[in-house]
DNA sequence: TTAATATATGAACGTTTGTTCATATTGAAA
DNA sequence: TTTCAATATGAACAAACGTTCATATATTAA
C-alpha cells in the first residue's frame, strides 16, 4: 500500500515537474534562456506563473535541471551502449554506426532540443561549456582515438597520429549535425546534409584503409 | 574648407557611432544581445543611456548595423583576396594560406567578436543565419568546390565529389576555430586547436594528391 | 470522516528594462 | 559675436520581469 502510494505520489509530483521541464526545454531551445520569460512557460503549460515555484526555486534552477541532464542525453553518450576494448576490430561499420548515431540526434525533438539549447548557451553558461567539452568533446576524442590507435595496431588502416584521426572524424559530424539543426529552423531540405553523414564516413575510410589485396603490379 | 569640415564633422559624429558599435559588440559577443541592456552599452563608454538614442532608432537597430558589418567582415572574406580563376594550381599552398587564414580569425578582436556573436545568436536571428548560410558556408564551399573540381582536371588529385571534398576541407576550419573562441573564453591554452589547422590541411592533401613518381614497384 | 500535505491561484511587490522628451551643452558657420 | 544644428543630459514613463505570499483547492493518510 505504502509503496504504491508513494509511487503515485511521485509520479503526480514529477509528471507536472517533468512537464516544467519539458517545456522549458522547448522555449529555451527556440527563444533562448533568457528570452523565455516564466510566464512563458507557465501560459504554455496553461498554468500560472506562481504554480513553477512549488517545483523549483527559481528560473535558474530550471535551466540548471536541464543543464544536468545534458550529461545522461544521447548527445554525451555516444559511446555508451558500445563495449569499448574489441570494438575496433568492426572497422568502418563502427565508424558508421557513430555517425548514425550523430545523425539521429537531429531527429529526435528531445535531443535535438537539447543540442540547440546547448549551442545557444554555451558562450554564456560556463557549466555547460565544460559539459559539452569534457562530455562531449573530450570524451568522445578520446575514446575515437584509442580505436584508431588500436586499428593502426592491427594493421586496418595506416598509422599515423590517433588524436588527429579522431579531430578529422569527429569534426564533420559536428558540423553537419549543426548545419541539420539551422535547416531545420527555417524548415529547409535537409536532405543533402542527411546524405553528408555516410558520404563522410566513406571518404574518411577510404583514406584511412589498409587494402587487404594488393592490386595488379 | 567644406570638404574639411564635412570630413572632420563626419569623424567627430561618426567617431561616437562607432565606439557604440564598438562598445555593443564588445558586450553582445560576451553576455549576449539579449542580456545586454542600454544602460551597460552606454556605461562602459561613460555616457548617459538617452545618448545612444541620437545615434540609433533603438537596440535592435545596434544589433541590424553590426550584422550588417558581418557582410563585409574578414569572417566572410576568405576568398575575396583571391583570384579564383588560376588559383588553383597553388596546390597544397592555396589550402594552408585558406586554413591560416581561418585561424587568424580567432586572433583578431573584431573578428573574434563577430564570430562569437554570430555563434550566440544564430539560432535567434534569421538575418544573421541567412548571411551565415549564404555568405559563409555556401559561398566558400562553392569556391573550394571549383578548387577541387579544377584540381581534379588537372589530375593535381584524386577525383571524385568536389562538394563533398569542399564540406570535408571546411567543417573542420569552422569546429576549431569554435574550440579556438571556447578555449579562450576560459583562458585555457589554445596551442593544441592551433595546431590542428595546419595537421588538417597536412592531412587533407595527403589524402587527395596525386603522386607525381610512382614509388617503387 | 478528519487532519495533514502538496499543489495551484490571484494579487501584489520591487526591479529592471527600453524608450521618450524637454532642456542643456557643445561645436561649427556666418 | 551670434546663430543654428548636433549631441548630451536628467528625469520620467509604461511595460515586462522574477519572485513572494496569503489563500484556495485538491490529494493522501489516519
Amino acid at each position: 500500500m505504502s509503496e504504491q502510494n508513494v509511487n503515485t505520489a511521485l509520479l503526480r509530483g514529477s509528471n507536472t515537474k517533468s512537464k516544467i521541464l519539458k517545456t522549458s526545454l522547448k522555449l529555451f531551445s527556440s527563444k533562448g534562456f533568457k528570452a523565455t520569460t516564466v510566464r512563458d512557460i507557465a501560459g504554455a503549460m496553461g498554468v500560472k506563473q506562481s504554480a513553477l515555484y512549488n517545483h523549483f526555486k527559481n528560473k535558474d534552477e530550471i535551466l540548471e535541471t536541464l543543464v544536468s541532464e545534458l550529461t545522461s542525453s544521447a548527445i554525451v553518450q555516444i559511446f555508451t551502449d558500445k563495449d569499448t576494448q574489441e570494438l575496433y576490430k568492426q572497422g568502418k561499420s563502427l565508424l558508421m554506426s557513430i555517425a548514425t548515431t550523430f545523425k539521429l540526434i537531429s531527429f529526435d525533438g528531445q535531443n535535438e532540443a537539447l543540442f540547440k539549447l546547448l549551442m545557444q548557451e554555451i558562450y554564456k553558461n560556463e557549466r555547460i561549456r565544460e559539459i559539452y567539452n569534457e562530455h562531449f568533446y573530450q570524451e568522445n576524442v578520446k575514446k575515437l582515438s584509442g580505436l584508431f590507435f588500436s586499428m593502426m595496431q592491427d594493421e586496418m588502416i595506416e598509422s599515423g597520429d590517433p588524436l588527429l584521426l579522431a579531430n578529422e572524424f569527429f569534426s564533420p559530424l559536428f558540423f553537419y549535425q549543426m548545419q541539420l539543426s539551422l535547416l531545420k529552423l527555417d524548415k529547409k531540405s535537409t536532405s543533402s546534409v542527411v546524405s553528408m553523414f555516410e558520404k563522410h564516413v566513406d571518404l574518411f575510410w577510404d583514406n584511412i584503409k589498409i587494402e587487404k589485396q594488393s592490386t595488379l603490379f
